[in-house]
DNA sequence: TATCTATATTGCAATATTACAATTATAAAA
DNA sequence: TTTTATAATTGTAATATTGCAATATAGATA
């Protein structure tokens, strides 16, 4: 990306970042979405959903599971993803709260 | 950013994705957060508060605006940058069917 | 008009991301 | 043990992002 000052910004504004950035590409929405819909996904399953190709879904997964957004749990020859709760509700919070300060300050400007 | 498929993802998706890109920096963060607190803010302001220069707090307003997250409007000499409640919206109703869909299916899996 | 102030644009260097072919690792099945 | 199936890793090319210095633009004010 360019050099990046993560340093320079507060812990909070990082890892929002970090969370939002993970989910922010088209083919790892479709993953998590896929996740969410079949609810015991695997990856081979994946790979046949979407136009990516097998070591490129393997990334995608990864950077979600480096994320925190999903969790993969090793299921004899395959591997169990899932959506982690915890994170979506994170995400769902932050967005709650921008709304709410919308709200509160409405007809204040533009 | 490499050779983006955006083609061949939905509509749905790439939308998506273009909003949480926009969001997912924190730099950016930083100023959404700034604009919401402030609630009326012009670009100097941010320069002010962030460790960035100039044309990189612009550069990255300028992203904010072209992904709808904020909208700028002219007020004389300086330029008056908000929040758009739509967007912020928008990303508030994904994250709460995604939510949704986790309560759905819960001990299924994992 | 000349000048100041606020913001945008341009151009560029440094670095990150995306995608895939080839390969590897691992566990189940034969 | 050999084979098969599933998923991860490595290496690399193409492209995108980040940040800033220098410069440009536009409105306000003297």
């Amino acid at each position: 990306m360019g050099i990046s000052k993560t340093e320079h910004y507060s812990n909070k504004h990082n890892e929002i970042a970090v969370l939002l950035k993970a989910v922010a590409h088209p083919a790892r929405v479709a993953i998590l979405e896929h996740i969410l819909k079949v609810n015991a996904c695997i990856c081979n399953d994946i790979v046949n959903e979407l136009p990516l190709a097998q070591p490129t879904i393997s990334q995608h997964l990864k950077e979600l599971k480096n994320a925190g957004i999903i969790i993969g749990s090793v299921e004899g020859n395959s591997i169990c993803y899932c959506v982690n709760e915890k994170a979506i509700a994170k995400l769902l919070k932050l967005f709650e709260g921008y709304s709410g300060k919308i709200e509160k300050n409405k007809n204040k400007c533009c």
